[in-house]
DNA sequence: AACGAAAAGTGCGTGCACGCAACTTTGCGT
DNA sequence: ACGCAAAGTTGCGTGCACGCACTTTTCGTT
């Protein structure tokens, strides 16, 4: 046995989770997503709906999926990817607002149809969760911490401040007094500068820790 | 108009309420969480089926209500009622502590059925979740920050720390290697340590800005 | 090349969540 | 005390999520 995971097999698979969530967007998309049933998306992408069930648990996660997808793991790969000399609090927050900048906006008309929609708005806030756990590998590694919660805990306060700032993005903007949302990179950084402090002082607790061993 | 949410309402409906969730745990108790169906629910409580699901979303839900109720509310009133002189960071931890710290134990043989099914386990961590509202109002009263998304976050993260904890001490001790999970209350403190230095540091900005002013 | 185990896809049946449209209860204003 | 508006309850119907058992596909091994 070498590497589990191989070839065809996981290409299929991918394959068949773009092929529902693409689907999943272009008919909610055409028709409005509460005219589109279950077996609408599954005869679309050329399967049973139950297989459409063993990939997505709602019509809605299918539909988000197809802006969302792959984002926690890029996420995680991003944080990787930073200078090792930038603070983690930094590193954090410029992984995450980037991930989140929008690359010529494919899915405008997705995005106008999800913060529309309350039931699509939810889930789509609930994405922000699914960064959780490759965030906590990440900032482990990057701690070189992998032992204590502290980088779990860190991961989940990340995922939840994202969370409000995607909540407030795509909430209606409450017309008469409050202000109109601001951009979503501007939020994020708003809704992650109080996690910061720390941020920081995990870092340094783990330098100190490792020049003391 | 005085108050609104007036008295024999509210209070019928709190009836109803109790009297669903404590019909959910003995039934689940006695018969095993999966040979419950919602309608015996609904009928022990004396309500049809369609109102248990106006009050609770799923089974799992009910069953768990019965041990976490009102939580919520009483976090927010334990973090307010802390004396002032003490740092936020404190306040909050000591506040969820208490709440979490296990009274007696009515619920014993309940928290041994959760924290053995998958299903309420996941029901029982999501509780966490509920005190995030409440927490952040309480927050924000003792920053006298209102405006701003500091006490939101805060809220999220903390209620993040507190998912993380629950859900460590409910997990499956995973038997051979790793260390059985400690005392519940050691475990959230240990879990929210890392967001003190962001509770202290909203805090000594929200002097600094109240000095300012 | 053939076989056997593991994994993905499928059909079926069951219980459930929830919108909708009556109907009943509560409570406030006069 | 009366009556109306708001809040709560209920029955019905629809689509759905998911366990289970079975078929088909994939892939390492001999």
């Amino acid at each position: 046995m070498t590497t589990r995971r191989t070839g065809l097999r996981e290409q299929k698979k991918q394959a068949t989770r773009e092929a529902l969530r693409e689907a999943a967007l272009r008919l909610a998309l055409t028709h409005g997503p509460e005219n589109v049933r279950v077996d609408d998306i599954a005869e679309a992408a050329g399967v049973s709906p139950r297989t459409y069930n063993n990939y997505f648990s709602s019509r809605e996660q299918a539909i988000v999926a197809a802006v969302t997808a792959e984002r926690e793991a890029r996420v995680a790969a991003a944080v990787a990817a930073r200078p090792v000399g930038e603070g983690l609090a930094d590193a954090v927050v410029e992984a995450i607002v980037a991930q989140y900048t929008d690359p010529g906006e494919h899915h405008r008309d997705a995005l106008l149809l999800i913060t529309t929609r309350p039931a699509l708005r939810d889930a789509f806030v609930d994405t922000a969760g699914a960064i959780e756990d490759p965030l906590a590998d990440a900032i482990a590694q990057r701690l070189g911490d992998t032992d204590s919660y502290t980088p779990r805990v860190l991961a989940a306060s990340v995922a939840a401040a994202t969370r409000v700032a995607l909540r407030q993005w795509a909430s209606p903007m409450t017309s008469g007094l409050v202000v109109l949302s601001g951009s979503l990179p501007d939020l994020l950084r708003t809704a992650l500068a109080p996690l910061a402090p720390a941020l920081d002082a995990a870092e340094q607790r783990a330098r100190q820790h490792s020049r003391s061993e």
